[in-house]
DNA sequence: CGCCAATTCCCGTTGAACGGGAATCAATCT
DNA sequence: AGATTGATTCCCGTTCAACGGGAATTGGCG
């Protein structure tokens, strides 16, 4: 037999057992995991003791099961990610202490905004994203600036989707959205005020690497907030961080 | 036909390929990592083909291929590394900005010392670890805390092997090893000089929570700095994680 | 004890994975 | 231009590891 479920391969398989786990529901039983991922529970409970093996997930005390550190580790490793993390997260200490703000940085990934990092101030608004959270592209100041300069054919079919409203003051309509893009690529920053809560204003600058925006840096201001001084500091870092790409590559 | 290759399952597999990727070789061809991971062509052709299709691998602009965006992602939901970085990160940024020194964090995996987190300072010593990279847990201060409160069959098995030096100064012989774990335990913390580079000296405090050691905060200083001042920033930032992990546990 | 859910064990079936081998493509060298 | 090396793709016969239904077992909980 062997797979008979669908035309699916066990790494695919294996992905869905991972997204199971979510920044909500961080530890679950095999049965759990077996319904969410949709397997019979024989085949579930085998697959995760394998997983254990591997070393991918981890039983914790009460035999309930979580995402390994082995995974965490690998997924580090050379990741594009981590770098630019690295090289970024100076500069971004450097914004947060400034402003005394959240300090974001975002990617574009599989049509959302992936927060690669985040620095909090406990004194700032609250803000609902996390490292390793994701938002729709129109939702966020990030999301803003990296579908301002992505690809146009992705850009069209963000636009030609549904926009769901995050927050009030999300812009959901296709024809405002255009015209927002339009000048976020002319002004070189997104600010956007209540899109995800109404209490704060996200503002975003893109960051370049050999001349295509590879991610975004933001910061979550009050609502009512200046955006005047975060713009120059996220401007600065945003120079500072590509600098040190530049000189990264020269090694 | 199916595995004949030995009695390992397909997740011990997949993370074999993934173990071919590190630090100093994150993009590699897949006949790269077919080679490495002890697979015929073809099969390491089909596996990563496979993987790329679930997200775990990404091809680069020239085919060859680097560890997924997804993964990261993954890996970052529920871990319990995460949490603990979390929670570890705002005392870390301080500690650093008081020192001006590397400020590092570091748990047990597989008998080695993982280091979850690194906060660098651009003027200070160099120093070799990285985010995810690991040392021996004799040679590293961070190391150190960790073995001299692990569970004492792990420390014996350690004690029996042989003790690779990584520095000048990394502590090689057994016995003198005994006697310093025994110290790190009475005094409440790790000074471990030119262990990994002659030119510095680590210096790391435990990390506790429910009782137990779950991790070790260091700071790397020159060889020839006081440890005292260092000492005292690790500690309070130290019981300052431990009173986060403890509130965030009441929730 | 009775109930419910998680887990483990058993086992017959079978097709998906395997990998040897050849062909193709793409650089790089002679 | 032809030869060489290595990566990649394609084909295909073999086969056994994975599959999952079902029953038995464990473990809380009221």
């Amino acid at each position: 037999m062997a797979n008979s479920a669908s035309g699916e391969g066990v790494a695919e398989r294996i992905v869905r057992v991972l997204e199971t786990f979510g920044v909500d529901r961080t530890v679950q039983t095999a049965s759990e995991i077996g319904r969410r991922a949709g397997l019979p529970s024989s085949t579930a409970h085998r697959l995760v003791d394998e997983l254990v093996r591997a070393g991918i997930l981890e039983r914790d005390d009460e035999r309930r099961l979580r995402l390994g550190l082995r995974l965490w580790e690998l997924a580090q490793r050379g990741s594009t990610a981590l770098r630019l993390r690295q090289a970024a997260l100076p500069h971004m200490e450097r914004v947060q202490a400034e402003l005394r703000e959240h300090t974001q940085l975002a990617v574009l990934e599989r049509e959302e905004a992936l927060f690669l990092e985040r620095l909090s101030h406990p004194e700032a608004v609250s803000n609902i994203t996390r490292v390793a959270g994701r938002l729709p592209l129109h939702a966020s100041s990030s999301g803003l600036v990296l579908l301002a300069h992505a690809d146009p054919a992705l850009r069209e079919r963000v636009l030609g989707s549904p926009l769901r409203a995050v927050g009030p003051g999300t812009v959901t309509d296709a024809r405002a959205l255009r015209r927002l893009l339009g000048e976020i690529r002319r002004t070189g920053f997104a600010a956007a005020p209540g899109s995800i809560e109404a209490v704060s204003t996200g503002v975003a600058v893109p960051l370049r690497d050999r001349g295509s925006v590879i991610a975004a840096l933001s910061a979550v201001l009050p609502r009512d907030a200046p955006i005047a001084p975060a713009l120059r500091a996220l401007r600065e870092a945003a120079a500072g961080i590509e600098a040190g790409l530049r000189a990264a590559r020269e090694d």
